[in-house]
DNA sequence: TAGATTGTTAATCGATTAACAATC
DNA sequence: TAGATTGTTAATCGATTAACAATC
C-alpha cells in the first residue's frame, strides 16, 4: 500500500538537495522552506509538501537543518548506492559526459565506455578506455555497471538498449531522440535535448 | 484573450514532430492518432486533444495529413525561423553541442562559440573560431544571434546570462546547474542533466 | 451504407495553493 | 509570551481520460 510519489516532486529534490549543498558550504546549519523557496522560485508551501511525503524533517518554528535534511534527501534518491555507469557511443555527446564533472557531486561514476567504431575502440576519455559493443557483456558484468547512457544514434539506440539490459544493467538513460521500448522492472530516463530547445523556440515565437 | 497553451503539450509537440519526420520518410501520407500513439506510447485522446488546441487539422474518419502536420507543428513551434545560437563555455559539452547534428534538422544552426579560457579563444570547433567572452556584444549583433546557449560553470552562469542579454539575444538555453534571474520577456529553458539523472537513481532505489 | 476517426464536451484525476492548528 | 514556521487538511486549479456526435 505504498503512496506513489509524483514524478514533479521526485524533479524537484535534485533541486532542493543541491540548493542544500550550496547552502551548506556557506556555513549555514538552518533553512526555512521560505528561504528555500526564494532561492529556487518555487513556493514555500510547494516544498513543504514535498518534504512532508517522505516524513517529518522540519522543527515548527525553527526550520531545517541542512545538513540532516540533505542527507535525508540524498537517500531518498539513492544517491548513496554511488551508481556505476557505463556510456555507449562516444561521439561528441558520450565523450562529454564521461567528462561531465558534475556526476562526481551526486555520487555516479563512469567506469565503462564502448563504441562500435573501430578508430574510437582502443582510445582513452578521461582515463577510460573505450571498449568495443561486441565486449559489453563481460565488461558491465566484471565492473559491476548499474546505469546504461546511451548516446548513439537514434537509429541504433534500441539494438543498444537490448544489449545493455541483456547485460544486466539496471536502469537506463536515453539521449537519443526516440522512444524505447524497456522491461518494465528497468527504469528509463529520456534525456531529449530537442524539446527544450524547441519549447524555447515556441516560446520565443509567441506574442 | 489567447488561451494559454499547457507546457505538457508544447513539450509533446517535438515528438509529434519527429515522428512526423520519420513517417515521412517512410512514404506515407495519411496517420491516425492511434497510430502517432502507438509510436510514442501516448493515448491518441491526448494528441487529438494536443492538436486541436491549435485548430483542426485532421479529417473525420480518415486521420492526418503527414506532411501537412509536420510542417503545421514546425510552425507553431516557430521552428521556420530558423534560429541561430550562439555558445558561451566551450568545454566538452559546449563542444559537444556545437557539433550536435540534430540541432540542424529542427532549423537551428551555432553561428558563434565564445570562451574566457586564453588557450581556447582562437581554437575552431566544427568549423567555428571560439572568440573572447569581452567581444560578445559585437559579434551577436554581427551575427545577428538568437539564442544563447550557456554551457560555462554555475558560478559564471548568471553573469553570462547578463552579458548575452545586453548583448541582444532574444531567448536563452541553460544548461549551468543554477536558478538564473532573467527579464520576464526572455525566454529561458532550463536543461538540468542531473534532474533525470537523480530521477533514475530514484527509481532504481525503489522496491 | 457501415466503419473509421476526428474534434469537443463532460467526468475524472492529480497537483498546486491556501489556510490554519500545532508547536518551537 | 509573541513571533516564526512546520505539517496537514481543504479548496482550487489544471491536465488527462472518457464518451460521443459529427462526418469522411
Amino acid at each position: 500500500m505504498k503512496k506513489t510519489i509524483s514524478q514533479a516532486t521526485i524533479d524537484r529534490l535534485p533541486l532542493y538537495f543541491r540548493t542544500l549543498q550550496l547552502v551548506e558550504s556557506e556555513k549555514t546549519s538552518i533553512i526555512s522552506s521560505d528561504e528555500l523557496g526564494k532561492r529556487l522560485d518555487i513556493t514555500p508551501e510547494q516544498i513543504r509538501k514535498d518534504l512532508a511525503t517522505f516524513g517529518q524533517f522540519g522543527r515548527k518554528g525553527i526550520g531545517y537543518d541542512v545538513h540532516e535534511l540533505k542527507n535525508k534527501i540524498s537517500n531518498i534518491l539513492g544517491l548513496h548506492n554511488r551508481w556505476r555507469l557505463a556510456i555507449v557511443g562516444v561521439g561528441h555527446l558520450g565523450g562529454a559526459l564521461a567528462n561531465y564533472v558534475n556526476f562526481a557531486s551526486l555520487g555516479f561514476s563512469v567506469v565503462a565506455l564502448f563504441d562500435k567504431d573501430k578508430k574510437i575502440i582502443g582510445t582513452e576519455v578521461n582515463g577510460i578506455k573505450v571498449n568495443a559493443v561486441s565486449s559489453m557483456k563481460k565488461i558491465i558484468d566484471k565492473r559491476a555497471v548499474d546505469i546504461g547512457v546511451i548516446t548513439v544514434p537514434a537509429t541504433e539506440a534500441q539494438e543498444v538498449a537490448d544489449k545493455l539490459i541483456a547485460a544486466g544493467v539496471k536502469g537506463i538513460w536515453n539521449f537519443a531522440p526516440i522512444k524505447l521500448s524497456v522491461p518494465s522492472e528497468i527504469p528509463l530516463v529520456n534525456e531529449d535535448l530537442s524539446i527544450g530547445l524547441s519549447a524555447l523556440s515556441y516560446h520565443m515565437s509567441q506574442d
